[in-house]
RNA sequence: GCCGCGGUGGCGGAAUUGGCAGACGCGCAGGACUUAAAAUCCUGUCCCGCUAAAACGGGGUGCGGGUUCGACUCCCGCCCGCGGCACCA
């Protein structure tokens, strides 16, 4: 062979990136039938001033090599890329740097989109988008519209989750640890006005659909318990001689008081002792007597001011004071005393409970410490329990509980339910944990609410609530701004603006009509980019009935784990809510959902600034190339889980992409023999049948096994050849497109069709079954497909290794398995 | 505490879902090429015993039991690690 070529990646994937760009080989096919097309999506990223991590790229190159893969199949596939462009990482860069966030924000996309680049990705760029553009968020506001037109938002002056670094309200979910989730600092409860989203109305469906989809189990699981269904009852305890005070204070009614609790142990209502409100539960007030006024005033005080860590699970002691009232036991009315404590919260069921201390741990450390009485109304169904020791929670049988007494937990549940809701002391409930969306942030950098306050149409007290007009979105961030961030958002300093008429009276001009100066949580942003990718470039919808239709839902969502609960459930919420408004005919957005694990550094740590561990992708591209850096990451192990960085496992994969390449020097074009068919026929069903399960890492060493088959000395027939470059284009597609064009065939392999493979060819004739004694292998025979039993002991008997152990009369019983193993079983 | 996932060589990980445990890669050891190194190639590499080397024998998938002709795989009881939720009544 004449002047055999190094292989250096550098020569060439440039080469090729710039080809494929010019010829657009990645185009989204516009004409389509939808049962042909293929939608697969990466979760869109942060665009941070750190740039690109391996993390993504390993994502990405799962999705990749999938999409390429499906469209050599001959499907239609969507697979698009865009930046989730709002947040606060970059509004704080610019509150230190005075840089403003949109120059930080597309500065990192332009770097993104490069890195992204040189991976050899094949995204379709025409579909970008990016949330931090006016013709984005113009729907992002759209949706706001729509959601308020359909009743499902709402502004409240509600409790929040304030982060007095971030100067901003979290949604419940981006409190960790009573902490806020970007910044670690310590989150405070305050009063605010806010605005919520209604995603509590859909609890039910999030959770039910749950059973619709592929996704992973714990994901599932997540967002189960996020929702936090439970089924219970409320019960009404009466408080005797209650007098209820109005606000009209001539009049005093004479009405019964009742305390609602939720339970979902209505079984045990017999052991109920005593009662606890929340502090701020609005009841405590008016029953309170005056004996207890000032401590009960006090212990309220001290609640308010605890931060949400303090009032967390994390606080060992339980604390709580008497309110000097009592509540009548609904079935034998006994006067059960009430107390307020910080363990109930108002935010759960009635913000009420009725405390079980003989069969709930919370009520039984409080009962303990306060000297309240604990009454076993539940035994176990075996053995014995020291009631003394602690509180028995599990299900049992009722004792000490009159008309219950002797019942399972199940069937005394059912009696006490339909007693009481015969006599109107209580009613089924369900209850959930989930809350409402709070989307409103005190922030500049977000699509801005879309909504103006007019005092004329209302009044100067409280104005009128004005959604913005449709025609009117978007509602543009304005640049004449202050970053500092003061506890409002800087858009309240605005002149531009607040420059603004009524649309409804046409009023103007300042403290007469002002626009809303909250945006919304980027997450809002997040909720509906999959619709966007189907059409992003249309001026009149969000996207048009027939791209939707077309592309959605999305058949393969990859991303990061961390997302379980907050973008994953707001997703869904968004989707069901433009069913409801008849828009789409599905309920689900992602159909099949897999996540990429953590990739760990070197040294098993997660990879960190602070320890000097970080991999950059743009290095590993430089040193090794593309293929290389693709390849490894899907070769470390499964896509799932967390694994760490290995630079001498990454050379190994360098070395074997050398070795292809030295391949196509002993190509020739003769014919193949049966047994490099059967052995290419084999890895054409193997590869295909793994990207479907997304196991990237076994296709790899099939790739391996199938090259070192052939180094030292063999040659390669071409048509075997071809065929090798075609399914290993989708996972190193520089390298194959190189090799593919020198063997003079038509540009692109990537529009190549996917080699069919022979069923006839993809088993060997001859297999190995293994021959055990007793259950022990003792060797195997090398056989043809198919054998029969009897045949096979034939062989065993003149095997010459294995005729020995075989000693036919002690044989009792054989078990045979086709192509697979043969046992003899012995005394 | 509850829920979910997992535990296989020195390391990352395979095992057609009950049928030869350790594929493939890394690392390591030995060898070839080289003045030398790098690169490349070859051979070996779960542990123990017997071996000059094999052959051969025994053990082995976190621990203890069980089901089965046969268990990394299924069942019961533990231990450990990771992730999520966490006073949710």
């Amino acid at each position: 062979m004449v002047n055999r070529e190094e292989f250096n990646p550098a020569k060439f994937e440039k080469k090729w990136q710039k080809r494929w760009e010019e010829e657009d080989i990645y185009k989204t096919p516009s004409k389509i039938d939808p049962k042909e097309k293929f939608y697969c999506l990466d979760m869109f990223p942060y665009p941070s001033g750190a740039g690109l991590h391996v993390g993504h790229v390993e994502g990405y190159t799962a999705t990749d090599i999938y999409s390429r893969y499906m469209r050599m199949q001959g499907f239609q596939v969507l697979h698009p890329m865009g930046w989730d462009a709002f947040g606060l990482p970059a509004e704080n860069y610019a509150i230190k740097t005075g840089i403003h966030p949109k120059e930080i924000t597309d500065k990192a996309i332009k770097t993104f989109t490069h890195q992204i680049k040189s991976l050899g990705l094949s995204y379709d760029w025409q579909q970008e988008i990016s949330t931090h553009q006016p013709d984005y968020y113009r729907w992002t506001q759209w949706f706001f519209l729509l959601l308020y037109k359909m009743g499902l938002v709402y502004k409240k002056k509600a409790p929040v989750n304030w982060c007095p670094s971030c100067q901003t309200v979290l949604a419940n979910e981006q409190v960790v640890d009573g902490k806020c989730e970007r910044c670690g600092t310590e989150v405070v409860q305050k009063e605010m006005d806010q605005w919520f989203f209604k995603i509590t109305a859909y609890a039910d469906e999030l959770l039910e659909d749950l059973k619709k989809i592929d996704w992973p189990e714990s994901t599932k699981e997540g967002q189960k318990n996020w929702i936090g269904r439970s089924e219970g009852v409320v019960i009404k305890f009466q408080i005797p001689n209650s007098k209820e005070q109005t606000n009209n204070k001539s009049q005093t009614t004479n009405h019964k008081l009742y305390i609602e609790v939720f339970t979902t142990r209505p079984d045990t209502l017999f052991g109920a002792t005593y009662l606890v409100l929340a502090p701020e539960h609005p009841l405590v007030n008016k029953i309170t007597t005056p004996k207890y006024q000032e401590t009960v005033k006090k212990y309220q005080e001290e609640t308010r001011k605890k931060t949400a860590l303090q009032r967390s699970a994390l606080e060992k002691e339980k604390t709580g004071v008497f309110t000097g009232a009592y509540a009548l036991h609904p079935v034998n009315g006994r006067k059960l005393p009430v107390w307020i404590a910080d363990y109930v919260l108002m935010t759960y069921g009635t913000g009420a409970i009725m405390a079980v201390p003989a069969h709930d741990e919370r009520d039984f450390q409080f009962a303990r410490k306060y000297g309240l009485e604990i009454q076993p109304v539940i035994k176990p169904e075996k053995g014995e329990w020291d009631f003394e020791e602690r509180a028995f929670t599990e299900e049992g049988v009722n004792i000490n509980s009159g008309f219950l007494d002797g019942l399972k937990t199940r069937a005394a549940k059912e009696r006490i339910i339909s007693w009481l809701e015969k006599r109107g002391f209580g009613k089924k409930d369900v209850r959930y944990k989930l809350r409402d969306w709070l989307i409103s942030r005190q922030r500049y950098w977000g699509a801005p609410i879309p909504v103006i306050y007019c005092t004329k149409c209302g009044t100067k007290e409280k104005p009128a609530i004005i959604p913005v007009p449709e025609k009117d979105l978007p509602v543009e961030l304005p640049d004449d701004v202050d970053f500092k961030p003061t506890g409002e958002s800087p858009l309240k300093y605005s002149k531009k603006f607040h420059d603004v008429v009524c649309p409804v009276c046409g009023a103007k001009g300042k403290g007469v009509v002002w626009r809303e100066s909250d945006t919304m949580d980027t997450f809002v942003d997040s909720s509906w980019y999959f619709f966007r990718f189907t059409d992003p470039k249309n001026e009149k919808e969000f996207a048009s009935k027939e791209a939707i239709k077309t592309w959605m839902p999305v058949d393969l969502y990859v991303g990061g784990a961390e997302h379980t609960v907050l973008h994953l459930l707001y997703s869904r919420f968004f989707t069901k809510v433009l069913r409801d408004a008849g828009y789409i005919d599905f309920s689900e957005p992602f159909l099949k959902l897999r996540h990429q694990g953590l990739i760990l550094a070197e040294d098993g740590r997660k990879m960190s600034k602070r320890w000097g561990n970080v991999i950059n992708p743009d290095d590993e591209v430089k040193k090794f190339g593309a293929d290389t850096v693709r390849l490894y990451e899907m070769f470390m192990g499964p896509i799932k889980d967390a694994k760490p960085w290995s630079t001498a496992g990454e050379k190994g994969v360098y070395r074997f992409l050398k070795k292809v390449w030295r391949l196509q020097y002993k190509v020739r074009e003769e014919k193949s023999n049966e047994r490099e068919e059967r052995q290419i026929n084999k890895l054409i069903a193997y590869v295909g049948e793994n990207i479907e399960r997304l196991n990237m890492n076994v296709i790899i060493a099939r790739f391996m096994e199938f090259v070192n088959s052939y180094t030292p000395k063999k040659r390669v027939p071409l048509e075997v050849w071809k065929r090798f470059l075609l399914v290993m284009a989708p996972f190193a597609p520089h390298i194959t497109e190189e090799l593919w064009a020198r063997i003079g065939m038509p540009f692109s392999i990537h529009q190549q069709a996917w080699p069919e493979y022979n069923p006839e060819l993809i088993t060997n004739k001859k297999i190995k079954i293994a021959v055990a004694f007793n259950g022990k292998t003792r060797g195997t025979l090398e056989v043809n497909l198919g054998l029969t039993k009897e045949e096979v002991i034939d062989k065993v008997k003149t095997n010459p290794k294995l005729s020995k152990y075989y000693l036919e009369n002690k044989i009792k019983k054989t078990i045979f398995v086709k192509d697979k193993i043969i046992n003899f079983v012995g005394v």
